[in-house]
RNA sequence: CGGAGUGUAGCGCAGUCUGGUAGCGCACCUGGUUUGGGACCAGGGGGUCGAAGGUUCGAGUCCUUUCACUCCGACCA
């Protein structure tokens, strides 16, 4: 390609809105455009081809494995998600709307309901499975606050896809199978990544991983250990059982006059006990389908911190949110005094595992100024479930080594879904027996336009881009200084032949600007390689630099052919 | 949804307080000079000042309503 050919909106400001070098870069270089904010963008020359470059990796990986694409209608009728029941869980982020008929429809937010309808139209043996069926489309999730560039847009392109199985075991093989396809992709792209345990979050389902592309930008924190190979989402992370070292407050059951004592902190000095034996009790607002909520109370050590996501998921709401003071007082709840132990009738309680079994115990009395000491679970039947929120320190659960926060970018996520969509949709089989059975099924997401952004973000520097070998939008950048230097121009020429005559994907600038210009766009777009044609033509000599670090190697004009055929 | 802010040329902004010819930088077009780190000179094109209503002889500017977007928070395969 010939720079002056193609489109290349290059620009010295970044827009005010950027602060992800992704997004900065992406939009600098010309790459992609903002439509007019609200997380739409459109994809110049430039990040489309960069797009279809990764997306030919993600499709060459899974073709590889046996998965087989399709294409899948973007808007679906929401009587397919009304039958799997998530058109009321969901929320606001799916998008609804009507058809001239009146009718309801959706626009994708992913495509469990459409894969699924579509097999179980076309699949009724066991002799057909197992079946992975994937597709690489637009999205949309109408997000409530869109931002950093591609990294979380409205509309976004995703390989979405779908297992299907007649056991268990099956889909577990090939959950493994997408687990090493995924590790490929990833690394094919030249990514710094890690493999998590995560929440299966709306999706549902049990065993689930993520696939975390590691950069300080991530919005995800997830927890690693250095010692051995564990790592997980912190929505999803488990640790050691801590142990306390400080005495336990041996003490007979009684309430105690605590007045002006509503926090963990006051309560700890107050009685001069160790927060390991207290009892944090967190008030929420669970919300479930048709506008129904209920408060929940979550019961844990005082040593430690709610997972908000694992609370979700203990009780099963599709969220849990804030409490009012009001609402605390018309459940019977007085705020720096609640505790599970006394509780208005009715009330739900969680308690955290680490209480099972937990003597000792200082909690709220649900009365003012008033705490219960003396607390014992041992043997108390409740409702128990892991609530914590695994800290920085924490010991591995399988190592007992100390864990690290870390942040990543999720890029992929696979899910072993089990029946939780052929059921309700009636995806069924007919196994040897010719007995009706539902599919066992798998899904699997990589978000392929995130994916650029994750890369940008993994591998820039303060000049702009600089794209891995797999994901360049061009092999190699010839640049000619001065295009009035008809040496420059004849010797830029003829490597750029000698290079697509070779099938090297090469860009020539030949634009009439000035070096600096011409170097400055260099970086921004970040191909790993030019070769600039400059002053030093006249002593014979040219560059070849590499983009990563800005090498510049000089070289004869003599050479320079032949480190180009040895290279590409 | 809560808090804060902004809407003026493709992008970034000034002008609004104190009403009176629509501005600046970047980008773009023409001509010339320049060519190793985003050049310079001269000339030029481009606007329903977010929208609607009101006050006024006159509104980008004042008043009312409304919409959109951004930032922080909440939220988020």
């Amino acid at each position: 390609m010939r720079f002056s050919r193609i489109l290349i909106p290059t620009t010295k400001e970044t827009p005010n809105d950027a602060t992800l070098a992704s997004h900065i870069y992406l939009i600098r270089g010309g790459f992609i455009q903002s439509v007019g904010g609200s997380g739409l963008y459109n994809f110049l020359p430039l990040g489309k081809k960069v797009l279809d470059k990764v997306r030919a990796i993600v499709k060459d990986e899974l073709d590889k494995a046996g998965c087989q694409e399709v294409s899948l209608s973007f808007v679906t009728p929401a009587a397919l998600w009304q039958e799997s029941g998530r058109f009321e869980k969901y929320g606001k982020e799916l998008l609804r709307f009507k058809d001239r008929k009146n009718n309801d429809f959706i626009l994708g937010p992913t495509h469990e309901e459409m894969m699924v309808n579509l097999v179980r139209q076309t699949v009724k043996s066991y002799k057909q499975l197992p079946l992975n069926l994937y597709q690489i489309n637009l999205k949309f999730r109408d997000e409530i606050r869109p931002r950093f560039g591609l990294m979380r847009g409205r509309e976004f392109l995703m390989k979405d896809g779908y297992s299907f199985h007649s056991s268990v075991e099956d889909m577990k093989r090939e959950f493994d199978l997408m687990e090493e396809t995924y590790k490929k992709i990833f690394t094919r792209l030249g990514l710094k990544f890690r493999v998590v345990e995560a929440d299966s979050g709306a999706i549902g389902g049990s065993g689930s991983k993520e696939f975390m592309v590691l950069a300080d930008s991530g919005e995800d924190t997830i927890v690693v250990c250095d010692n051995c190979e564990y790592a997980a989402n912190v929505e999803a992370a488990v640790r050691k059982e801590k142990v306390c070292e400080a005495e336990a407050p041996e003490a007979v059951f009684a309430k105690f006059h605590t007045p002006d004592t509503k926090t963990i902190e006051a309560l700890s000095k107050f009685f001069h006990v160790d927060p390991y034996y207290l009892v944090k009790t967190v008030a929420k607002k669970a919300l479930y389908d048709e506008g129904k909520s209920e408060v929940v109370l979550f019961a844990l050590r005082g040593s430690d911190e709610l997972q908000i996501v694992k609370a979700c998921n203990a009780v099963n709401a599709n969220d849990l949110v804030d409490i009012t003071e009001d609402e605390l007082a018309n459940a019977g709840l007085i705020a720096g005094y609640m505790g599970p132990t006394v509780v208005p009738e009715g009330l739900k309680v969680v308690f955290d595992t680490n209480l099972k079994d937990a003597s000792s115990m200082i909690c709220g009395a649900n009365e003012e100024d008033h705490h219960l000491i003396g607390n014992s679970f041992v043997g108390v039947e409740a409702d128990y479930h892991d609530l914590v929120a695994v800290q920085e320190g924490d010991l591995c659960s399988c190592c007992g080594e100390p864990m690290r926060y870390t942040k990543g970018i999720e890029a992929g996520h696979i899910f072993q879904l089990g029946t939780q969509y052929s059921e309700p949709l009636g995806a069924n089989f007919l196994d040897e027996n010719g007995k009706a059975q539902p599919m066992v099924m798998g899904t699997y997401g990589i978000g392929v336009s995130r994916l650029l952004a994750a890369i940008i973000e993994q591998n820039h520097d303060d000049k702009g881009c600089i794209w891995t070998k797999e994901s360049a939008p061009f092999d190699l950048q010839i640049i000619i200084s001065n295009i009035k230097d008809e040496d420059q121009v004849a010797l830029g020429e003829k490597l750029y032949a000698l290079m697509l005559e070779k099938g090297v994907d090469v860009l020539l600038d030949e634009r009439k600007d000035r070096f600096g210009a011409k170097m400055k766009d260099y970086e921004l777009l970040g191909v790993p390689h030019a070769v600039v044609i400059g002053k030093k033509l006249s002593d014979g000599l040219v560059e070849f630099v590499t983009r990563d670090g800005m090498v510049k190697q000089e070289t004869s004009v003599d050479a320079i052919e032949n480190i180009l055929l040895k290279r590409f």
